[in-house]
DNA sequence: ATGACCCATGTTATGGGA
């Protein structure tokens, strides 16, 4: 049995108690984090060791970061996308017990005519061509993170009201499908999910206590890895802790 | 209601997130 999990933690300097615990009350086998938000001298890494965890971190300062967090050592490290230049720190990858596992912090695109929306699109376009040399070498693999794409209406709380909106534009939703193209599964909708099943509720509104949403972070596995799936489930309980992060972990559980 | 929050920045407002 395999655990491998994903967490937008909006800045590790805030959250590193909370991803302790939770690292404590959930030992998988590897977590990817997004938005840590601070360069690599400021990383955490002596606070995972000392917890018994093997960490590689990517990061920058103030904006995106990412971390790969396992119990037995990543090996064949990747930052960022080759062949995709890039200035943002968006992407960690190691193999993990023979387990290609990659996290991603895709770009948010800020609104459809914006130009941080045509980055999106390119970065998108340079994510699928990666991947398709990754699935070619590791047959075995995990892509997590945060898509920051709701792939379908049922993934939003008010479609009509986001329809057309950023995470919610065809554009996304087609860049989501071409990766599944690739021969890639979205884990969660593999099993019977409760409805309004969300991964991100925005701080203001009292969105997370009216159950307002998207579900933007996701675990897709390789079609060898499909037929293992046991479970896949969108943890809720660090989105009530005090001072917490506006996404919850997401963990997907193989037969390994 | 084009709002409401949270985070980082050598801040006391602004940009970004989603």
């Amino acid at each position: 049995m395999k655990k491998f999990a994903t967490w937008n933690v909006n800045s590790l300097a805030v959250r590193l108690p909370q991803v302790l615990d939770w690292l404590a009350a959930n030992p998988v086998d590897a977590l990817v984090l997004q938005e840590t938000k601070l360069t690599d001298d400021k990383f955490p890494a002596a606070e995972f060791a000392a917890a018994g965890w093997q960490v590689q971190w990517f990061g920058q300062k103030t904006y995106n970061g990412v971390a790969l967090i396992s119990r037995e050592p990543a090996t064949d490290i990747a930052k960022n996308i080759a062949g995709f230049a890039d200035e943002q720190a968006r992407v960690i990858a190691g193999t993990v017990g023979g387990v290609r596992v990659i996290g991603g912090y895709f770009p948010n695109g800020q609104a459809p005519d914006s130009d941080k929306f045509v980055y999106k699109m390119a970065w998108l376009d340079g994510l699928r061509a990666w991947l398709q040399q990754q699935l070619a070498e590791h047959p075995q693999l995990v892509l997590m993170g945060d898509f920051n794409i709701a792939p379908e209406d049922r993934d939003v709380y008010d479609p009509v009201a986001w329809a057309g909106q950023i995470h919610c534009t065809p554009q996304e939703r087609e860049h989501f499908q071409q990766l599944v193209g690739l021969g890639l599964t979205d884990a969660f909708r593999l099993f019977e999910q409760p409805p309004k099943s969300w991964s991100w509720w925005d701080y203001r509104n009292l969105a997370f206590r009216k159950n307002q949403g998207l579900r933007i972070d996701h675990i897709l596995v390789s079609d060898a890895l499909k037929p293992r799936v046991t479970a896949c489930e969108i943890d809720k309980a660090p989105r009530r802790n005090e001072r917490p992060s506006d996404h919850t972990p997401v963990v997907v559980t193989l037969d390994l």
